[in-house]
DNA sequence: CTACTTGCAAACACTTTGCAGTTGC
DNA sequence: GCAACTGCAAAGTGTTTGCAAGTAG
């Protein structure tokens, strides 16, 4: 168990939320997944995990996960979108087009951007959503080594 | 009309399709509102339009347009997605939190904070995603004049 | 032991499909 | 006039709700 589903664990029972196989089994198959989780990646997951879970379940669980802040929705370019653990503080995301890990990054020095689309159209801009797609390393060595075609 | 209606009509005949009195009325709709449609948007105003087009034709008109590349989706933070007809080249949305209004900018130079997210991670990068929310300049006006609280 | 949580089934909402009548060209 | 298109209704899919049984604390 990582430090942040620790983390999640944590808030949950410090809000008052019961420490359930159920919850402990999304929490557990949202940290330990490498990308944002649809409800249908999730649930099964999840019920390997745990093979009592229901999709109900997940479904109620993500949604009070998201209420508290400990889960946050990530548009995805294909298909609507997929959540993963939120971590603190303000962060973006870097989506794999190939093997669909995500990294999250932070220090997204948009200051100098948000201040002259500010000045342009006079909008007094109070939030962002940057979203990256590209190859990670691993994958652009896969296709470079893979004979092209 | 406007130019941008007027084009996508072009370009929809120019791949075989009729112009019939329903998807003149999805595209006036699309080409007149400022802000992206959702299905459930656009319904209600392409009726206005036309009083007899029915919901399944909006949703295969906008799966139409958005095949030729003639609309596409918009990932809104609330909500799922809304589609706005296609202004070539490569734009954002910065979407006033209060009515909603999207307006389109370009010129995001992120080249530089993506390079620097490149050599830190590794990545190749391939595409973005930036959308901001805000209040728009009528917006801020409203709630300067108006009695605070 | 009690209240919160669960899973099931049913309700619900949204989207797609099949088909006969209609319309653009 | 013909093929493409439309609207309706029905089917299909994904999500939410009601409730009795189960479980954490």
């Amino acid at each position: 168990m990582n430090d942040q589903e620790q983390a999640v664990l944590s808030e949950l029972r410090a809000h008052g939320n019961k420490l359930t196989q159920a919850r402990r089994a999304v929490v557990h198959a949202l940290a330990t997944s490498p990308v944002p989780l649809s409800i249908n990646d999730l649930y099964p997951l999840a019920r390997e995990i745990n093979e009592d879970v229901g999709l109900v379940t997940v479904y109620r669980t993500l949604e009070l996960l998201v209420s508290l802040g400990l889960a946050r929705p990530v548009h995805l370019m294909d298909n609507c979108h997929g959540y993963t653990l939120a971590t603190p503080g303000h962060t973006h995301h870097l989506h794999c087009r190939q093997c669909h890990r995500v990294i999250e990054f932070d220090g997204c020095d948009l200051g100098p951007l948000l201040e002259r689309i500010a000045q342009q159209t006079g909008y007094h801009i109070t939030g962002h959503w940057l979203e990256l797609e590209g190859l990670c390393a691993r994958c652009q060595q896969a296709s470079d080594t893979r004979p092209a075609g």
